[in-house]
DNA sequence: TCGCGTTTTGTGACCGGTCACAAGAAAAAA
DNA sequence: TTTTTTCTTGTGACCGGTCACAAAACGCGA
């Protein structure tokens, strides 16, 4: 190793000819340096191989250059039990990660129970040990108010996936109504008039703006509404399943549904293959989310890509900002993706 | 706020009336401690809600607490963008926190690029800003010596994902010859005569072994080992499909194929399609990896899982320990998973 | 040339723990 | 009882940065 195994800012300094604290504002890109002192401070540092400790930096100073990142355990577990495929926290990684660099920042990640009681203590406990400059909450404990109290109360910038109240929190969601919107209008340009939508909750707020997005067009198509064909499936296999099975039986029945979720959507497939009928040729199906099972379902289906990464990045762009003081709380809505595969080829109306 | 912002360990001392150094001992467990005062000072820790910082734990002291998980960058954003069903990343975070917690732990993670002489200055790097107490590499970076060595050079502890050489660092690693032997032994249970193994590349180690399995049941079997039915498919679709066609075509044609990797897999998969064949009626099918996607295709394979939450888990501990000044250092084989399903079922040779 | 405001640079203290070492208390040995 | 050893506790320095503030250098009008 020809390197010493540590360089401090006081070997920069020293080598330089300049005080410790000229060296941290040139790290720090502070003001009130003279450009010629600041190009051969970085000209030092950049022979020695400087590089900021982390810890030492978070010690007196006020940023850790650290993002926590929080997701849920059950779900975590879930997924890894189930085997299920999942890109969520790739997505995250990669969207984090390519923002935080830009900024000298660390993403750490941290698993916490659903439980809001267990949740609390856990997240305050990491938060005491990291000191993170932010967190990003992610669905099920962005939707939980406490968490995001405690982090304002610690004065931790908090951002909230899913969320769009904006008030002191970096919220990042994504368009739900024009992906309502998109999905329907794509049905309709397809020559679809009989267009069902399978939602999840009514009491689920992203939910009820997908449905407003199919509605609209619907209206402005002036394509026929009818009550029945908005079905409630729960976000869930079973019950969807008992709602398509109705649609697909009745006499006019649908020649599209859009489902508010993949397992929604999984159930239809699986409803029409069973009363012997074909996708895309007889139905045509669009799904929310997109996680990766849809990509290889028979047929592929088309769907509604929910931009993890971007919003990640975004959460992360916003939590860095807000860490140097300037607020940047607010709903950041982040472009959806609109990815067109075969469930929804083909179909002519004749 | 009830509690105060921040509690330190003078606060703990001053409660209890013992000096800092007493609360620090008894926070590290160490000895010569009277009983009586550790509980005093326990007592007073989970009253005040004293939480020790990370930061400045490891300002004087030897150890951060933090683990650094190096993924590929490409790989990482490849699977992104192909919206590739993934959950390596999901089991690592799984595996890695559930060992980290115990520990008091935390689990950094970071992109590097995977050209060696940018992975060597990204990781140098990262190293000097956190100065984590162990990092775990995973392929393609597991295989990258100057990376280990980078890290064994400024004494941090390293463990590699998929290496089995162990001379000072925590390698992890799967059975690979007991899978070989498992599938193996699988197909010759269900009374397949005819066993093809699609190989990966005879450069690459593990896959080496996993041929090993394969050869040794078949001998152990008195089953028929012929040269052309093992065919080597360099982890490529395409190659792996050639291979396969002509596997299909021959007159006595195998009536089963162990392939190397998911992806090779889903060439025999296709193939079989393309010949007329059906699978698991003409052909059984087993594959070593298990990506998400296997268990959807159609049939659902049957596959070794590698456990990868194991492995990580296991690394971590490793890591943890040798960070407390105990050798940990070796090979550590984790048990894999064989997982049936739908492509390897109702086979009668009759 | 001087005075005053602004820009640039430097100094000592400090963040919250741990290390090294010293000192006091208790137990064991003489 | 005294000495030695071991166990327990405490003190000051220190890790590597940043903060607050002070001092020096500079610019510019009077």
């Amino acid at each position: 190793m020809g390197t010493k195994s540590t360089v401090t800012i006081r070997d920069v300094a020293a080598d330089v000819g300049v005080s410790r604290q000229t060296v941290s504002r040139v790290l720090n890109k502070g003001p009130n340096v003279k450009p010629a002192v600041r190009a051969k401070v970085e000209a030092s540092i950049e022979r020695l191989g400087y590089v900021p400790n982390i810890s030492a930096r978070r010690m007196r100073g006020s940023r850790s250059y650290l993002i926590l990142a929080i997701n849920d355990r059950q779900r975590t577990y879930d997924n890894w039990r189930a085997g299920r495929g999942n890109d969520w926290v790739d997505q995250m990684l990669f969207g984090g990660m390519t923002e935080c660099e830009k900024h000298g920042y660390h993403m750490v990640f941290e698993l916490i129970d659903t439980e809001p009681a267990k949740a609390h203590a856990q997240l305050s406990k990491v938060i005491s040990e990291l000191r993170p400059d932010g967190v990003i909450l992610t669905p099920p404990h962005s939707e939980n108010g406490d968490l995001a109290d405690l982090l304002k109360g610690q004065g931790i910038a908090c951002a909230r996936v899913g969320r769009r109240e904006g008030h002191g929190f970096v919220d990042v969601c994504m368009d739900e109504r024009a992906a309502g919107e998109q999905a329907t209008r794509h049905l309709a340009d397809l020559g679809h008039q009989r267009i069902a939508y399978l939602a999840g909750s009514s009491e689920y707020g992203n939910s009820l703006m997908r449905l407003d997005g199919y509605r609209a067009i619907l209206e402005n198509r002036g394509l026929e509404q009818r009550e029945e064909w908005v079905g409630e499936g729960a976000f869930s296999f079973d019950t969807a399943s008992k709602v398509a099975l109705q649609w697909l039986k009745s006499k006019d029945r649908p020649t599209a549904i859009i489902a508010d979720n993949d397992q929604m959507a999984f159930a239809v497939l699986h409803t029409v293959e069973r009363v012997g009928l074909r996708i895309p040729d007889d139905l045509a199906l669009v799904s929310f989310e997109d996680t990766p099972g849809v990509r290889l379902s028979v047929p592929p289906m088309t769907a509604i890509r929910q931009p993890t990464a971007a919003m990640i990045a975004q959460a992360c762009e916003g939590l860095i900002t807000e860490s140097s003081g300037i607020d940047a709380s607010g709903c950041y809505e982040m472009p959806f993706e609109f990815i067109e595969r075969d469930s929804t080829a083909r179909f002519s109306q004749d």
